[in-house]
Parts: structure tokens; C-alpha cells; sequence
DNA sequence: GCCAGTTTCTTAAGTGACTAAAGAAAGAGC
DNA sequence: GCTCTTTCTTTAGTCACTTAAGAAACTGGC
């Protein structure tokens, strides 16, 4: 099997480093990663002979000295399959290490079928066969809208799929022989914002869908937080209306049963504003227009963000975030949530200097499958090492002079 | 100064897992923390030569084959103070490497008053003089009601006190000439419990403080998660009742101001249960009684459960925690909350083989100082090592051999 | 009671990541 | 030109950790 880099740290957190902040002088890797610049000399030459990093032809302006040589990771490198499982759609993606995507497929699938795991494996092996002209296959990230125990072993349980405990990883591992991990569609998504998005600067950010249905990530000091079953960041159904509609889950007043697409078109139905079987995209179509109809769409669209705003107060208040991303199909009518968010966030949030930045990003339809392939690529950086200044190791307490390490 | 160990990751991790898991043999450390039997010789040998750890005479029994002898952390090697400092008192323990408490002091005290500070200094002298009957003082914890911005620093907000920015580590820390760690109480109580209590066996739980304030600390993958500004865990204040009653935050509806102490009391007050100027220990008293009024009292307290359950079934939604423990002055009365707690909690948390088990933690006046002094000694123990399951890490995707990184 | 098999711990030799120190290379400022 | 800075490299060495081999201590079978 393909390999980044050797056994030591020093590489694997370069490479992060480098894929999170972009490319990078040897010395600034050195001053970041709190190691000598002799270890960068011998470490980037190795990465550099194995073809993973190059140096740029770009420099950064002299700061009194000798011109710092900018090296960066070289996407072709390796590459990596983001498969999203939808209830009735597979979307792919092929994504280079840096993260360019090369390919996207999406395709009409039921994956609520008997023998959905091995249609899947069918539907992938074309994209796993060597190829010449790509970079070697890293390995394949799956997304699935659930729970996953581990994603090295990926047993899931997704009520919206009508699996129970499938092992998906192990299957498709073992029918294709790459390495496969698998991860609740959101957490994914987590870490491609993570790796590839606003979280390359951040530590500590939530990440909200809105859409179909309400899912949110929580990366918490630089990693996507899994829980103690895998099952954190289960945002949907925090209950949220004591005697409300009846969710998909079984209870009653979940967030999702009030503001999911479903719960949203069900609400401007009964208010008149749409036929028997509109959908979202209706609903989202008539708030942009004009008249007195589309006032009352739009008046729907800001009563789910104050309902939205709320629980994200309530969130914010626990978890301390320096930022929320909002993602997902919902966010094609954000401009009409948007009010309603910010005045509930205003208003039940955090005092003003600790309140979190609100960001959009707009959805693309292979937006989740990206988030799956890196996964892969996360894991091939990360090593679980990348997250940890260096710096802030605590060398013995209070030993002398400045043994507390200067964060 | 003193110092615990070199710089070299496994001594600390050994010492975190002693510290955690109690005595072991060196094989099962070895084992547990994927090292080779040769290091471990090593590691204790130095380890023992320093005092630190001590052999054992207490043997495993053999499992056919040589008998393992047993390692423990040695309690006197070390000791730290804990401080706590309330609006109206300052409790302090002086406390051993193994978590034995040797000392403990409750001082009466105004820590709104101007020159808090300093007075706090002078309380502090006297216990941190140099002793030739006690282990060597490693640094002093301190716990304080509002946020800190980073432990070592330990510049602090706290409305309750009356205190804005106010650099508290530094100037203890130059008065002193010693460690400080400041950090968040009920995150102190947190660390605490990760290191002697319940803890020791979780890494994903939740501490819930109910009495005066409602309080929580997260711990998250083995360590106390803090937020992006230090501010995580501010469950008393996450918005519950759109108009509900005005808090100390300056908010409507917190959930503190529906529960706390204050709450409570107001609410018995008004259904005239106890008299202008009854304590929380008086409602406490006549819940424990007999009678329609004792009735009313518990059904107070049963409402404020499910209160409380509601609120923790949303979080256990989203973090999905193993466990949650339950503390605090207000656990007194516990047995009349719980019923509400854990019918909130079975109707709107997470399905029932992922729902966590509810523990409490009876009150004692010193828990709190001790959490604080559990700072110093995680600090010294943790050194950001012990708390990664080796055996979790992922092995370099795909690469057969273990190419382990020592995290 | 002795030998085979097991588990625990130690010793010895070696690997490899990392470092400090010194210097070379390449620029800025005067 | 010169000095000062910053960046990068080379050299020689340190130190944690490992493999391999064996010693130590125990169980169980015969």
C-alpha cells in the first residue's frame, strides 16, 4: 500500500501544517512547529525526493535576510474516493491531496435495498482500478447520514437507510482492498472544512446544515468530536418543542421536525402558500419573489432561523465556538434565515467579544462527497499529531527560569 | 524547582496511567501504552531512581508464567494546592501526587473587594513555604465562578466576583514564585473527576454542578474541553424559557435562573411553602418531611429535574457523552430531582444503548479546592500524552506494520 | 522433582529522529 | 564596500526507543 511519509512526527506534521496554512517557508515550519531548522532542512528533503512536497517558484518578500524558499504540498501526490450514501443517491468524488477534485459522479441509487453495500462496491471498483495517469489511490472516505462506531471498522446505523449495524467498512474494505473510513456524512463534512475550508485557520468551530434534514459537526481543538459511541453531533433531534410534531425519530419536537425541508414546506402548506407536493426549492423560489405571498414565505424562512438561532445560542453558550459554517441545500434561501439567526444569537447568545463569526458556504452538490474524501486525507496528514502545538507542552512544572512554555 | 520527569513522552505517560489507572505491572504498561518491554525497564528504572514510583510488594497473581510486580505512583513525591475562591470564601487543600488530601482550610472572605488579590496572597504565604515534613509543592490550582482565558496565564472574567480581566495567575505566580494554574471551577472539578473520580475509566463525560449556579464541564476525548476563549461549559446560562425570569447575566429565561439555588427558593417562597428569607437547605429540609407541604416541595425539586433533564437530553443529543456526574451542594436533595431528570432524559435523549448513566457525587466542602489541585497535578501528569488510547490511533492507512506514531 | 512452556523483566547493540553549533548563502541597509 | 539579518545546510553528537537474546520466576505435566 501507498504511504505518505515515514513513522516520524516531524513529517506527518509538516505535511498537516502544510495542508491547513498553505505552503509555507522551511523556516516559518520550523518557528510553527517549534522544531530546529536543521530538522526542516532534513525533513524537507525527504518529502521533497518522495515527490510529496515542491518548492515554489513564489518567495516571500525579504524580511532583512535572505529570501525564504516557499515549499508546498504537491497535490498529485496521492488522491482519494468521498463517497456520499443518500437515501436515493450516490454522489463520488475524486480528489487530489490537495484538495482539487478530478472527477464527480452522482448517481440515482436506493440504498434503503437489501443488497445496497454490494451495489456500492460495483458501482466504486471502476474508479479503484490503478491508473497511470492519476496519482496513487490513498483510499476511499465514505459519508453516511448516521452513526458510525469507528471509521476505521464502520458498522453503521442509520434510521433514514434502514441499516442496522452494517459493517460497510470492513465490507468495502475487504472487497476492494484500499483503506476505507467511514464517518456520519456531517462529521465528513466537518473535516473537509476543516482541511480545505474556513477550519484551516480555526480550532474550535461548529459546523450546521440546514436542508433535508438539521446536522451539525463539532470540531473541537482542531478535530471533529465523535462522542463516546460516535454519536455526537446529533443536532437534529435535540428536543426542542415539548408537545411538537412527531419527528422521524419517534419523538416529539425535534429540531429537524421543525425546520427541516419537509417541517418548513409542511408549514407554509398549511398556511396556503404552496400546493399539495411543493417542494423546498418552491418555497425557497416563492420567498424570493414579490407580493404578499412571498412576505409570508419569507416570514416562515425567519421564524425556522429564530428557531435555528435559539438552539445554536444554546450551543454556543456550552461549547464556546470561535465560528459557525452553515452549509448544506438549505442555505440556497440563507439571506432569509439570516435575520432570524443573528437576532436569536444576539440575543440568548454569549456576550458580545465571545460571539461566534457566522459564515455561509454555498452548497455544491458534491460538497458532501468532499467532505468524505477527506476524511481520507485528513488521516493520511493528520496522524493525530497536527493538532498538537508543539509549544504548548507543559515540560515539568515550574521548573526555573521559563519552563512554562511560552504559548 | 522540582520537576516530575524529562522531557520524554513516556515517563509522563507512564506516570498518567499509573495516576489513572492505578498500580501496574510494567508488561501491562507496556501493553497498554503499545511500548516495548525495554523501554518500560528503562522508563521505571529512572522513574524509581527519582522517587516518584516505588515497587510494590502487592504481586499479581501469575497467569502462567512469571509473577508481574507492581509500580504505583508514589503519593509523597509530590503535592499542589487547590484553592477555591467564592464570592464570600476561599476554601484551600493541600493535596498529594495520589489525590490524598493532607490539609484543608475554609476561610470566610470578600472576593468582590478591591484589593482581593493581594489578600488572597497573603492567605496563600503561609502554606507555601518551603516544608521539610512534606512532599515538594509542585504549584497551586485555583478554581474561580467565571471564565479564565488560558490556564497558565489565567487572566479572569467573573460577573460573580466583580472581577474584568483580571491577570489573577500572573500575579499569584510573581508573588509566589510558583506554578499556577487558574482555571474555571466547575472545569477544575472537572479535571478532578477525570484524575480520582469517575473519570479515571471514561474519556467522554459530563460534570453537572447544581446549588447556587448550574455548572458543567465537558471532558472530551480525556481532557477538559475549553472553547475557543475558555468559555466552554456555561450551562447555567444557555437560554430555556423565551420570557422566563430575569438572570444575574442580564438575560431572560437562563436556565440557571429557573433552577439555581435562588430559583428554587423563589419558587417555594411564592407557592408559599417557606417563609421571606428560607435557605435552599430549608426547602432541602421540608422535601425531606412529611405532609401536603413536604408534597409540594418535592414537586418543586422534581420540576427543576425535569428542567434539568430536558436541558441534558439536548446535550447528550449532541456530544453523546458515556456518563454524566452529577455534583454540587445542590445533590443534597438529589433523590427528589432525579425522578425528573431521568424521565426528561428517557423521553428526549438519545435511544436507550447510547443513553448515559447518571452518577452522583456526594457534596463535600473541600471538592471543590480538590479539583483545583487536580489542575496542577494533571497538568503534571497529563502533559497533553496520557489521555490517547494508543491503541486507537490509526496505524498509517493501510500499512499492514505498525508505523506507530507516539502521540 | 525435573523439564517444557509461559510470562515477566533485563541486558546489549543498534537505529533513527532530533538538536546545537557553526557556517554558507542571500538578501537589506548604510 | 561593509555589517547585520534571516534563511538554509552541514557536522557531530545525544537520546529515546527498538529488536534480539537471554535471565528470572512461575505453572503444570509427567
Amino acid at each position: 500500500m501507498n504511504r505518505l511519509a515515514g513513522d516520524d512526527l516531524s513529517s506527518t506534521a509538516v505535511l498537516a501544517l502544510l495542508g491547513r496554512a498553505g505552503p509555507m517557508s522551511r523556516a516559518a515550519l520550523a518557528r510553527e512547529l517549534g522544531m530546529s531548522p536543521a530538522t526542516l532542512t532534513q525533513v524537507t528533503r525527504r518529502l521533497l525526493a518522495q515527490g510529496v512536497i515542491e518548492e515554489l517558484d513564489r518567495q516571500e518578500p525579504s524580511r532583512g535576510g535572505r529570501r525564504a524558499r516557499l515549499v508546498g504540498l504537491v497535490g498529485d501526490a496521492g488522491r482519494a474516493l468521498g463517497v456520499k450514501v443518500a437515501a436515493d443517491h450516490v454522489a463520488l468524488v475524486d480528489m487530489r491531496l490537495d484538495g482539487q477534485v478530478t472527477d464527480t459522479v452522482t448517481i440515482p441509487f436506493d440504498a434503503t435495498a437489501l443488497e445496497a453495500v454490494p451495489a456500492i462496491v460495483e458501482l466504486l471498483r471502476p474508479f479503484t482500478n490503478p491508473r497511470e495517469d492519476l496519482p496513487a489511490l490513498l483510499g476511499i472516505g465514505v459519508g453516511v447520514p448516521g452513526s458510525v462506531d469507528r471509521p476505521d471498522s464502520g458498522v453503521v446505523d442509520a434510521a433514514m437507510l434502514n441499516w442496522r449495524h452494517v459493517p460497510l467498512g470492513t465490507m468495502l474494505g475487504a472487497a476492494l482492498g484500499l483503506a476505507v473510513l467511514v464517518e456520519n456524512d456531517v462529521n465528513a463534512l466537518g473535516s473537509g472544512e476543516r482541511l480545505y475550508g474556513r477550519g484551516r485557520t480555526l480550532n474550535d468551530f461548529l459546523v450546521v446544515t440546514i436542508g433535508r434534514g438539521v446536522g451539525l459537526a463539532i470540531v473541537a481543538g482542531g478535530h471533529v468530536y465523535r462522542g463516546a459511541h460516535g454519536g455526537a453531533g446529533e443536532f437534529g433531534h435535540v428536543p426542542v418543542a415539548l408537545d411538537g410534531p412527531l419527528c422521524t425519530c419517534g419523538k416529539h419536537g425535534c429540531l429537524e421536525a421543525l425546520i427541516g425541508d419537509d417541517a418548513l414546506v409542511r408549514t407554509a402548506r398549511t398556511a396556503g402558500l404552496v400546493g399539495e407536493d411543493a417542494t423546498p426549492d418552491d418555497l425557497a423560489g416563492l420567498a424570493d419573489g414579490a407580493g404578499d405571498r412571498a412576505e409570508r414565505a419569507r416570514a416562515v424562512l425567519r421564524e425556522a432561523g429564530e428557531i435555528l438561532g435559539r438552539q445554536l445560542a444554546g450551543l454556543t453558550t456550552v461549547l464556546d465556538p470561535e465560528e459557525i459554517v452553515v452549509m448544506g441545500e438549505g442555505t440556497r434561501s440563507w439571506r432569509w434565515w439570516e435575520p432570524g439567526v443573528r437576532a436569536a444569537l444576539q440575543r440568548h447568545g454569549r456576550r458580545r467579544d465571545q460571539e461566534p463569526a457566522i459564515t455561509v458556504e454555498p452548497y455544491t452538490d458534491t460538497i458532501w462527497a468532499q467532505g468524505a474524501a477527506a476524511l481520507v486525507l485528513a488521516a493520511s496528514l493528520d496522524g493525530g499529531v497536527g493538532s498538537v502545538d508543539p509549544r504548548r507542552r507543559i515540560h515539568g512544572l515550574g521548573d526555573g527560569a521559563g519552563s512554562r512554555s511560552a504559548t
